[in-house]
DNA sequence: TGTCTAATCCCAA
DNA sequence: TTGGGATTAGACA
């Protein structure tokens, strides 16, 4: 006999358990046999189920159970449970039966079986599956659509009990680690001797402790958090909101890292410090490294990492603030067109000058920016924390970008908790300004399910680091970085800080407005980057790759064509900025050359990407009284190239192959063909790309082979291409409407109001021999082309009056 | 008193 | 209209 035979078998057979238990007198009786059945049924096998089948059937024999249920059929009711709720067609129901008793009842263990059975499989069975099984299990369909819902919850519960008893566990061992290294520090023993520890020696553990103390603290402030979240309220000690130096129930004591930077330490605790910078401890004796311990600049390597951190968590904390306050902290923003300023008076009473004083010769930058970036936070969080990653995140940003030393690499595997410490150089992309060097801390923290952060701040107070070079304006950063959240809709919400103070005297006066603005270096421009790239990525890995290719261009070839036109970019800005990644001399200007226009030479050797010999790069800034989105668009049209550009030997050029690499069209790579055909050239094509977003635009180039691009447009190794680049990059001069004027006086050949500032540069092979010496003439030529191709570019725009 | 379970109510997509 | 979360109510340990 079989579940069905017996469900199939007729009014008699076509029991409910709800018929069954709708006599009080056998309710609790037939109950607990079903009961008895459910814990016979956990044992499995076909024979149990038999067994209960048996016993079922026994129970269908109930004539009042069955009686009842054909009662209920005929009753018409579109639900059962509308009967089992003593719905008021029953009457009969309703006299025999108190409504309470007969509202219960439970599933036969045979339908839990059936329907844990396609549970397990399908916990979301589709309104098919479930006509289906009701119709086997002689249900209601609504009745287990009920049963999935509720089993759904079941589990939730049951997995969330789990974790929540896991997470407590772990809190639990948390706290008592936290107790012991106190009472560790209360009570300092020498590891050696047993006896009382001297302060000189409890130092290297203590240091070790404190490290190890804010990780856990961090740890337990997530779980705690997380726990909180499974009991639907706070747990205590809440600590990732507050103040990271007055937290100091967890905290052993105050670090001196204050002292060390010259900030006026909150509180005195019992450890006394041990840093000594210039000076003595508050108990009056140096503390000296003893022999054979790593040392920093006389800093004891553990304590140089335990200032990071303390740093680091300090640095955290104004980052959020400064990333979610409003007013005062951020004055003039929200009106349309208003630029947010930070309020400094607000900035120094809300947060410690955590890196120390302004240098009276530097000035303040403090930007912020919200965007929305089509990227998940965990990819971006990995794409800051890798170096290489950043730079090409940013390629026209950063020039060049090391990873010094990494303090900690995070907890369980995440980049929660992750911090190290890295040298960047970043670039405005003019030879008007200087490249900014910065040493800085980068830490991340993960403030919520996909909520992450990620602050920079300078160490140079901390380490010593080799004094900038000339090239190079001095620069520190204050807590910058980003907050990142991510959308439903797959979208984060990038919350950008950027604050600097650099010294403006290094910077022509015709850029500060833009760096001011935050256009510069600010967090306008990483998030106008930061989207632009990551649309990029998105379109470059969808399917549907909207490309206006005249030639069929394999995958392959395609991404051949992108990097090739990447490393003509990098070069492009490493020429502009004189950055340290090619090895550039700078030219004593002779007199021929125009006074803004800086040229620089180095040889080309071993790169197969670049014709050997005497490279020179000339580059010039210009301010034109022109939008730049005018200007870009006359710059990248190849069409109007004849106006500018002499590789187009005087006709109009044609775009062979298209990639598209944004919605707008202003980004993408192209090639390029000059249909007026000189003798020399026939067998050259031009590879540009061009890029825009809200910050500037670029537009780069390169004359390149024929036949090498014919290779890379098949996919082959784009590494032996040679090129050299040249370009324009456009930024608004940052003197619209609503920014500082400060720099917008008359000896920039300036006026006041929306200009842009045109940057252009020339990469052109002098010599082919590496050890030949530069000549006049070859300056004078790449002078004349530099300054014949912005004539040509201002008399186009009808500019030719412009000086 | 707390847990399990079938069912209901209400809200948002 | 549907599914999910919150809630209810009866049974039971």
């Amino acid at each position: 006999m079989s579940f069905s035979s017996l469900f199939d078998g007729g009014a008699g057979s076509n029991l409910t358990y709800g018929g069954a238990v709708s006599q009080p007198a056998q309710g609790g009786v037939l109950s607990a046999l079903s009961l008895g059945l459910q814990s016979n049924m956990e044992g499995g096998g076909q024979g149990e189920m038999r067994r209960m089948g048996i016993i079922g059937g026994g129970g269908s024999g109930d004539r009042d159970s069955g009686g009842r249920n054909s009662k209920e059929e005929d009753n018409g009711s579109p639900s059962g449970s509308d009967n089992l709720d003593g719905g008021s067609g029953d009457d009969q129901l309703d006299l025999e039966n108190p409504r309470k008793k007969k509202r219960y009842h439970r599933h036969t263990p045979q339908q839990i079986q059936e329907l844990e059975g396609l549970f397990k499989e399908c916990p979301h069975p589709d309104e098919k599956q479930r006509l289906e099984l009701s119709r086997r299990l002689n249900l209601e369909s609504r009745q287990v659509k009920f049963w999935f819902q509720n089993r759904r919850t079941q589990m939730k519960t049951q997995i969330e009990r789990h974790e929540n008893s896991i997470l407590k566990q772990e809190n639990d061992k948390l706290r008592a680690e936290n107790m012991q290294i106190k009472e560790a520090m209360r009570n300092p023993m020498c590891g050696n001797c047993g006896g009382p520890a001297m302060l000189g020696e409890v130092s290297l553990e203590e240091q070790h402790l404190r490290i190890e103390n804010a990780r856990l603290k961090d740890e337990l402030d997530r779980v705690c958090s997380l726990a909180g979240k499974f009991l639907g309220r706070p747990m205590p000690p809440s600590l990732g909101s507050a103040l990271p130096l007055s937290s100091l129930d967890l905290a052993v004591g105050n670090n001196g890292f204050a002292a060390a930077l010259g900030m006026v330490a909150p509180t005195l605790s019992a450890v006394p410090d041990f840093v000594s910078v210039g000076g003595s401890s508050p108990l009056g004796s140096v503390v000296t490294a003893p022999p054979g311990r790593t040392t920093m600049g006389g800093v004891d390597r553990s304590v140089e990492r335990s200032m990071y951190l303390e740093l680091a968590l300090v640095a955290m904390d104004e980052l959020v603030k400064m990333a979610q306050m409003e007013e005062p902290l951020w004055v003039g923003g929200g009106l349309e067109g208003g630029k947010e300023v930070l309020n400094y008076d607000e900035y120094l009473r809300a947060f410690p000058r955590c890196i120390g004083e302004k240098p009276v010769e530097f000035v303040s930058e403090a930007t912020r920016e919200t965007g929305m970036v089509i990227v998940n936070s965990m990819a971006l969080v990995e794409t800051l924390m890798d170096a290489t990653r950043w730079m090409d995140m940013f390629p026209c940003m950063i020039a060049r970008t090391t990873m010094t030393d990494i303090v900690s690499t995070g907890v369980a595997g995440t980049r929660n908790g992750a911090l190290q410490l890295m040298h960047a150089e970043l670039q405005v992309l003019s030879p008007l300004v200087p490249i900014r060097e910065v040493n800085f801390l980068r830490f991340c923290k993960q403030h919520a399910e996909g909520v992450w952060a990620v602050v920079d701040v300078s160490v140079d107070g901390i380490r010593e680091f080799p004094q900038p070079g000339e090239s190079n304006m001095g620069c520190r950063r204050l807590p910058s970085g980003c907050l990142v959240q991510d959308m439903p809709n797959g979208y984060s919400k990038v919350t950008w800080v950027e604050h600097a103070e650099y010294n403006e005297a290094m910077v022509h006066r015709m850029y500060r407005p833009l760096l001011r603005s935050g256009i510069g270096l600010g967090a306008r421009r990483w998030v106008a980057t930061l989207q632009r790239q990551c649309e990029c990525l998105a379109i470059l890995m969808s399917s549907s790759i909207s490309s206006r290719d005249h030639t069929a261009i394999t995958a392959g070839g395609r991404r051949s064509m992108l990097k090739l036109a990447q490393r003509m970019t990098d070069n492009f800005c490493a020429g502009v900025c004189a950055s340290s990644s090619h090895k550039w001399n700078k030219l004593n200007r002779p007199e021929s050359i125009g006074e803004d226009v800086r040229v620089m030479t180095r040889q080309s050797l071993d790169d197969p990407g670049e014709p050997p010999g005497v490279v020179l790069s000339a580059a010039t800034s210009v301010w034109m009284p022109l939008s730049p989105q005018r200007i870009f668009d006359f710059l990248r049209d190849e069409r109007l190239r004849s106006q500018w550009d002499i590789l187009s030997n005087g006709g109009p050029m044609q775009e062979m192959a298209h990639i598209a690499k944004g919605q707008d069209h202003g980004n993408a790579v192209s090639l390029l063909r000059a249909s007026a055909v000189s003798a020399n050239q026939s067998s050259m094509l031009i590879l540009q790309e061009t890029c825009t977003d809200a910050s500037g635009s670029l537009v780069v180039y390169a004359p390149v082979d024929i036949p090498a691009m014919h290779l890379v447009m098949n996919g082959g190794d784009s590494a032996y291409v040679a090129l050299l680049p040249s370009g324009f990059a456009i930024v608004p001069d940052g003197d619209g409407p609503g920014q500082l004027a400060a720099a917008s006086d008359k000896s920039d050949g300036r006026r006041a109001g929306g200009g842009s500032l045109l940057t252009v540069a020339f990469q052109i092979l002098v010599n082919s021999l590496p050890s030949a010496k530069l000549t006049v003439e070859s300056v004078e030529t790449v002078n004349n082309l530099i300054t014949c191709t912005v004539q040509k570019i201002k008399v186009a725009l009808n500019l030719e009056n412009i000086v």
